[in-house]
DNA sequence: TATGAATGAGGTTTCATTCAT
DNA sequence: AATGAATGAAACCTCATTCAT
């Protein structure tokens, strides 16, 4: 599953621009005349503009396999990994927070005709074994054992995109003016704060 | 501002299709059809499909003033106050959930003509008001001096629209079929779990 | 089921369209251009080019309910009738050989996406009548017994078709030039041709 | 005018998807997947699809020189020649039933820039043949003399496509299911309800 | 000889909007 | 106020053919 130049430039073009404008708001033209490549070679390359997203999901979620694990099975305390996850988690998230965001958006369309099992198995993979590390910690009693395992990532990754897709307002609201700016405050504190918040939950007994 | 029934009904068919199919993805065609209603009507009463969208952010965040400041300067103590504040939050959120899913995804699109303006007045006000709150906490001693008052909003709100957005996942990964289900889980298990980690970080010192 | 001026002239251009270019070989815009009506008009009333086709052919077939039965229960000899039907019959054909050639070409094209329930309905409707009308003679003793019922119309009316298919052919062979000329040959020299061969069928025993 | 493997594995090819789905409706990447040949060689071998179709007629007719004139200078009566000729004529029509399929709907396109010379002098010639044998029945005293030669050949030629292009018709009215069975109501009743017309005509003095 | 890539034209259909009544 | 018809643009996709290797 190798794509050539071309294709990457045409995936890349269509990443940018379905991030842009929405799935639905970006027409095949745009993405040729962007990618200055023949219209015609979208369909000849990717067959239709579903299976260009397919194939997009494909070429960005692929490089996906995680670094989750080597954390976990590291030497750090149980707080030092949290620690390292989540900056993990969410550094890798601000990187491709592209195709992320066309992820997030179609997926909750059930009338696209898109194949999101890779997406899937990705997430529930991910799901395990962060639910594991947290019953290894609860166990081990680092961490609070009255807390809902599953809503971590929603916390983490939410808090990220509800930031994200409402840049406009909090470039706004921070007096944000660069992307370099909206980078140095992901990583100063969104990120920070994001640790704060899953330590506060797993380590605070009520 | 008053809406008379067709254009309520116009308007209630097309916030369910927009959340539905997205805003580029439902043709004025098929509002039309679904409101059963003549389709040249919605150019004649909105304008365009722009411009209904507007009518639409008009009609349901209009009655979106807040039962926030009664919260406030209600009796209770300020950790009361946190959970009835996210309870007030999150039940509201999901109640109007299809206008919030078509704000968030449009409006991160910044090439789309649409007036914002209403949403991000009402965003502001919100934001103050809980900023001004968190302070006297701190002042008061009650809450954690150390935290990011402006990220405790996208902590909430992401965590509630993460959930929504992949419903799907979450339904399969949880076990949930119905949606009297999710409504149940929103409930007892989603808005307690935003009611810990935000008093957690309101209140554990690290 | 009613069709208005402008319905009439798309479908009057398609019927002569199809015939001369075949299905496939005609494109909407075609039609469009040669009926003077914008080309999005056709989709409008008809959805598309497949119940385009369907339309016409309700147009055309629609009227075509049979003069069959008068002629059979009228006061003619049985040969006579024959005479009369097998005149009926090509005269009405050959008037409407254009969309005859059409479903004759697109009815055994099996991945066509047509309804011909209606064609067929019809055409059984004709071969139960031929066939009680047959028997009848056979009865009677004026028709010979031993003959195959079912190919008396695929006779006829292959004979005609391949006349008709092959007119480039014939026009030539027979030093035909003028369409009119076509008429006269079809009025005296087939149609005679085909009722001379029905009756020789039906009354000549071996 | 020799065709190599590949080639004839084209025409092979592309004579069953013309006779299924009409030259209009066969494209030339269709061909070239079902030949499993590069799509670039169909352009390479035949020029275009307009000479591909040439071709396939020059390599199926080719091989169509006439058993007809061993019928007619045989010891056989005229009855006896008739019947052997139709025999002949419609079996042979039956096997290359696909090709011809293909001339009878493309022959009557006049749009179309296809040279049928080879086809249409193979038919004078036969045409011609007939004529003669028929002329010396005549004067033998054998024959009716107050026939139309021209139209014996549409007659035989006609009824049998007017039964094969409305197949799916005649299987059902006929209770015809498998394509062998087909084969058997050509041999036992079609064959010889067509030698019945023709001797009927040929021989019934009105 | 053979191939996969590439092209420009054209296919059908749907779009949001406006017109005429 | 309300309607069905009409419009031109643009949507996605496939076409037969040719190019470069």
């Amino acid at each position: 599953m190798t794509f050539n130049d071309k294709q990457i430039k045409i995936l890349e073009t269509a990443e940018r621009l379905f991030a842009e404008h929405g799935f639905d708001g970006t027409s095949v033209r745009h993405i040729s005349k962007d990618a200055e490549i023949n219209i015609a070679m979208i369909s000849y390359y990717f067959g239709s503009k579903e299976k260009l997203l397919e194939s997009l999901l494909l070429y960005r979620i692929s490089g996906f396999g995680l670094e989750l694990e080597n954390i976990i099975k590291g030497d750090l305390s149980y707080i030092e990994k949290v620690d390292a996850f989540v900056d993990m988690l969410v550094k890798r998230i601000h990187k491709n927070r592209r195709i992320h965001k066309i992820v997030n958006f179609e997926y909750s369309n059930q009338f696209r005709q898109i194949n999101f099992e890779g997406y899937e198995q990705n997430k529930k993979e991910n799901f395990n074994t962060i639910a594991n590390f947290v019953k290894n910690g609860q166990e081990a009693g680092e961490f609070n054992p009255n807390i809902n395992v599953q809503m971590i990532i929603p916390t983490i990754l939410g808090t990220y995109f509800h930031f994200y897709y409402n840049k406009q307002f909090y470039t706004s609201l921070l007096n944000i003016n660069s992307n370099s700016d909206v980078d140095q405050y992901v990583e100063h504190q969104l990120i920070p704060h994001i640790k704060q918040i899953i330590k506060a939950l797993l380590t605070y007994e009520k």
